[in-house]
DNA sequence: TTATAATGCGTAGAAACTACACATTGCAAA
DNA sequence: TTTGCAATGTGTAGTTTCTACGCATTATAA
């Protein structure tokens, strides 16, 4: 078994989008008082962990969200290193830190993934720990300086979704455009034109028309597609924006 | 003075514009043998160095980017953090780490941090290095994965050229339209029509004309304009994107 | 059979992008 | 003083993309 690397670790930000919402999944940590009983801590955090010694970063990322979702093969981008001097300093965080065995270190830099994925179909691994997805608008108190790196994150996944069509990967494979353009919406936290959205995403050819429909809602089901990487990669072209 | 850690550096990518051609920075890295007098080692590196101790990434950057250039208050962003086990393994670069005394550790992590400046202006300062502008067409063989690191940050200097205004950190304060054009096509690699150029930056608010020409020019002078970053954040939008 | 709640389609006007040509200006050389 | 040079500075027409909207369609549930 190899050696953690004290000083260093990985942390995922999960989003998930369930068609409603876009989550993240967060992790408890919650400390007792052994003879007391007393709750010292009870706040949640990102899923990280330290690098070890044979591991770089992306191995270290796809380690640890595989431990958490069972999943391989998940989209993941790094996206931000974190080394402020006192980033888990906090009287918690040390406290919390002192009682995970291995590897404390007064100084912990952190580098930061955000992995995308579709959470209808996913099934988490709790290993003991308590798990659980959050909508973003609704966190709960956070740990270290979770709150910042899921700040950044957020901020990151807006903008590559502004240029880039990653959203596909927080949906099924097959998905409608409403559930689409409810993606864009939520995560850009903006309204588009039904019609306007649709001729837009219709000519990507990248988006394929399947000759299927929506089954088991209880109105005119919607047309399925699904998102062709190779597609996009043959026919995508550099655009000049700078906006105002 | 505080100490270093030993595995963990920033290193800049520095840019530079001379109105040309886009240049970055280098730093000869050189080792002969005390006895034969054989040359060991001669490339170019980034610069780069340990973080310390009570020093977060974006204060060692500064430092870094200042003890090379004397400039404070430059263009400094983020862009990467370089984690590949043997980064720092080739024998080569062993050998080069060996000889620097303090702080040899088998596995260092970076950071990669870029920074944009008018290189028209700048004295360097030297410190008993070798150090040198290079046109990032015209490169020198690269030591550790210096390579790999460049290429990053041009591939991130690209993509931001291209949605925000960032090009201005290249250009001294007042600039021509056709300096700006000329920057925009080296770094993109593309050519524009001149006339439809500056009527796209014309209509940006923040770009401000002046009612002052160029001079020392065996030419008709053109006008110069300064880019203001307080009528920019005071006016953007987002743009909605994704594109084909 | 009917009401409901969503899907699916089309058009007109505005705005932005592309392609392209000619006159102007200051300096330098004749 | 004149002329040539090398770059600056401007305008227009055609095309494409974006925006704002209204109405018919379809499966389900009542």
């Amino acid at each position: 078994m190899a050696k953690i690397v004290p000083n260093i670790s990985v942390d995922c930000v999960i989003f998930g989008f369930d068609f409603n919402q876009l989550n993240v999944l967060l992790v408890e940590r919650k400390l007792e008082d052994e003879q007391s009983g007393a709750v010292l801590i009870d706040d949640w955090t990102l899923t990280g962990y330290h690098i070890f010694e044979d591991e770089d970063f992306d191995t270290a990322a796809a380690r640890i969200l595989k431990g958490l979702s069972g999943l391989d093969n998940i989209y993941l981008e790094q996206f931000y290193a974190f080394g402020a001097i006192r980033r888990v300093n906090a009287p918690k965080d040390s406290l919390w830190l002192q009682h995970q065995l291995e590897g404390f270190s007064e100084r912990i830099v952190t580098v930061g993934y955000f992995s995308l994925i579709d959470n209808t179909t996913v099934t988490l691994l709790h290993n003991n720990r308590n798990v659980r997805w959050f909508p973003i608008t609704e966190l709960p108190e956070l740990g270290f300086d979770h709150k910042d790196i899921l700040e950044k994150a957020l901020e990151k996944l807006r903008s590559k979704l502004r240029s880039e069509p990653i959203g596909f990967e927080l949906l099924p494979e097959k998905f409608t455009l409403s559930q689409l353009q409810r993606l864009y919406e939520v995560v850009l936290g903006t309204k588009f034109d039904r019609r306007n959205f649709r001729k837009k995403v219709l000519q990507m050819k990248y988006v394929i028309p399947l000759d299927e429909k929506q089954k088991g809602v209880k109105h005119k089901p919607a047309q399925l597609f699904i998102f062709s990487k190779e597609v996009y990669e043959r026919t995508k072209t550099e655009r000049f924006d700078f906006s105002i």
